[in-house]
DNA sequence: TCGGTTGGTTAGTCATAGCTTGCGTTAGTC
DNA sequence: GACTAACGCAAGCTATGACTAACCAACCGA
């Protein structure tokens, strides 16, 4: 969907951010993913599931594998997210320097 | 802490992540922040609890209300981070359009 | 054709954490 | 000195979701 909340909410699990990590190195596929993992093949292929679904990740099948990696368009819409959210609070610290106290 | 990884546990979550674009915007009162959410007065105070502890939010005591204020400098590290971040993810599809296939 | 590899799916378990309720505390106000 | 407003804290409930185990399907090489 490509869409920052979405797209936040699937990276917020540590384990799917070591993952999505991962493939940002280098396209991998599920095996060589759970290899580096303390969890099972399924429970890899699950997260990849949810990060399939909120764009995170492609996939393509070769042969009986499934080479997964992350596309770099959504993790440019978490960084423009960030980008601008940190500009406004920027903004909002300087403010609240000037006025000491308002309400 | 500053570390990237607990702030990334911290504004993982959705309705944390709503309190610190509220935040963003100016300083507020944990009262004033449950008015706007759907939740009790005790669930936001909790919430704070956990942004304060990875240093996301800063707290002042005015009276009997206590301000909580983003820290620029945390979101500044979640920025850098997503930026490197996405700068490996080009970097990696950028090789993989060179290298259809190895392993 | 058959065994081995890879991976998606489903059912089911279990722990985490988000939330509410109730209470105690502190600081302003009359 | 009482009264109230604003929070934090602790206990307990509950639902979400991360994980495993078992099964099935597809593809490949001998």
């Amino acid at each position: 969907m490509t869409n920052a909340n979405a797209l936040l909410d699937a990276i917020g699990e540590r384990t799917r951010r070591k993952i999505v990590e991962r493939l940002a190195e280098r396209p991998a596929a599920v095996s060589d993913l759970a290899r580096d993992l303390p969890i099972t093949r399924s429970a890899v292929s699950q997260h990849l599931q949810v990060l399939k679904s909120v764009g995170l990740v492609t996939d393509r099948a070769v042969g009986t594998r499934r080479i997964y990696a992350v596309d770099p368009e959504a993790l440019a819409i978490i960084r423009a997210y960030f980008d601008a959210f940190w500009t406004r609070s920027l903004a909002a610290f300087a403010d609240a320097a000037e006025q000491p106290e308002d309400t």
